[in-house]
DNA sequence: TATGAATCAGGGGGATTCCCCTATATCGTT
DNA sequence: AACGATATAGGGGAATCCCCCTGATTCATA
């Protein structure tokens, strides 16, 4: 049996260091590197190929979302799989869209992790009992309401993350009127009449997770 | 040497399996047992006392709060130390005021880790430095102005329902700029800058339930 | 009695939100 | 080739937000 080739990126030193060696108990497992950022993480993606990445969500300077979006762009093989607290629908939807394998949640326990990563290494996929019972209950319950585009759930994750127009135009590149048509049509789809009952709304509806 | 005993308490089973497996790697250092939330731990320490105890503050059925309180009123010497996600001044303030001798961020590394675990196991205390800066900043600024009157909770919650300022004026017989003043001292006290940060802030404070 | 805290109210002003409207480029589908 | 959906960008304007001030009451308490 072939070893599998591990890369774990997770900005949380304790959870990083642990994790690994988690994995190391694992026969056949093996830690190829780790990266406490996407930026790190894509530095030296570029002299290390592994099977498998084990990729977190919300990290500074550069989150998972990107990392996973450009490390795919280089290598399109690359099979990774999201770790993260939450189990909302914004941070899986953003990050099935940047093209994970599977997505696990951090309560998970070892045999959890140890199934992801076979059923990913092996060609498939993984997907968290949680979330799939989330995005189920989802999909039917409100499915007549407009479905909201890839960018509006952009939009959406960062409004829910406190910045405002201006910070997220600048964010994203674009300009202030092109984020302020966003906000007007995400505000008609889910039938708010501002930020805050926004945040509320998405609270409610699963897109966003506090703890 | 003595050996020291420590207990882990955390809802997260990967979180908890790694820095059990971190822990054992350091010399002197015994996992006692470990727990996947407060009532567990308190069924466990009727039976085993460790030296030194790492306690989440977020988890369900009982939080780390109410499990420190309970735990030293029944064994007073336990020294138990706060491991959390977040460096909220009400996380902090609730864990001290429960009794914890340290209080270290889950960013943190595994050398912070052992030097918080050396410092309180001698008898003293232990604060990662994000705290203390955080705690310093803002008694050093005003101290204990930072409790909200029944005014300002008032507003927090008519803000925190979705209504704008003028609704909220209306609602309670007061003028736009009164409301105006009680947003600016809550904004001020909670330490956000706009109002999706108030509400994520008052979720994230227990001001505020959803669902 | 004096001091401070809380609540109330307002002036002013710049930034942002939120609502209309139009318009172009692209992309996938029919 | 035509269509619909999406993302982009902008004009304009009213309302609101968010910040800086000042000041007047009331009320508890030191």
């Amino acid at each position: 049996m072939k070893r599998i080739d591990i890369a774990v990126v997770d900005d949380h030193d304790l959870f990083r260091e642990g994790i690994m060696l988690v994995l190391r108990q694992i026969p056949g497992y093996h830690i190829l590197f780790d990266a406490s950022d996407g930026e790190l993480f894509l530095e030296k993606l570029r002299t290390q190929k592994p099977d498998i990445v084990l990729m977190d969500v919300n990290m500074p300077r550069m989150d998972g979302v990107s990392a996973t979006a450009q490390a795919l762009a280089l290598c399109p093989d690359l099979k990774i799989i999201a770790l993260t607290m939450f189990s909302d629908h914004l941070h899986y939807s953003q990050m099935i869209q940047a093209g994970v394998k599977g997505f696990m949640l951090k309560k998970g326990n070892k045999q959890e992790l140890q199934q992801a990563i076979s059923e990913v290494f092996k060609g498939g996929v993984y997907f968290s009992q949680d979330i799939l019972q989330k995005v189920a209950l989802r999909t039917f319950r409100k499915d007549d309401e407009q479905r909201m585009t890839a960018r509006e759930l952009e939009v959406l994750g960062l409004v829910c993350s406190g910045l405002s127009t201006p910070e997220i135009a600048d964010k994203l590149f674009i300009s202030v009127k092109t984020v302020e048509g966003h906000r007007t049509n995400i505000f008609q789809k889910t039938e708010v009449r501002n930020t805050a009952e926004l945040i509320i709304w998405a609270i409610r509806n699963d897109y966003l997770t506090i703890e």
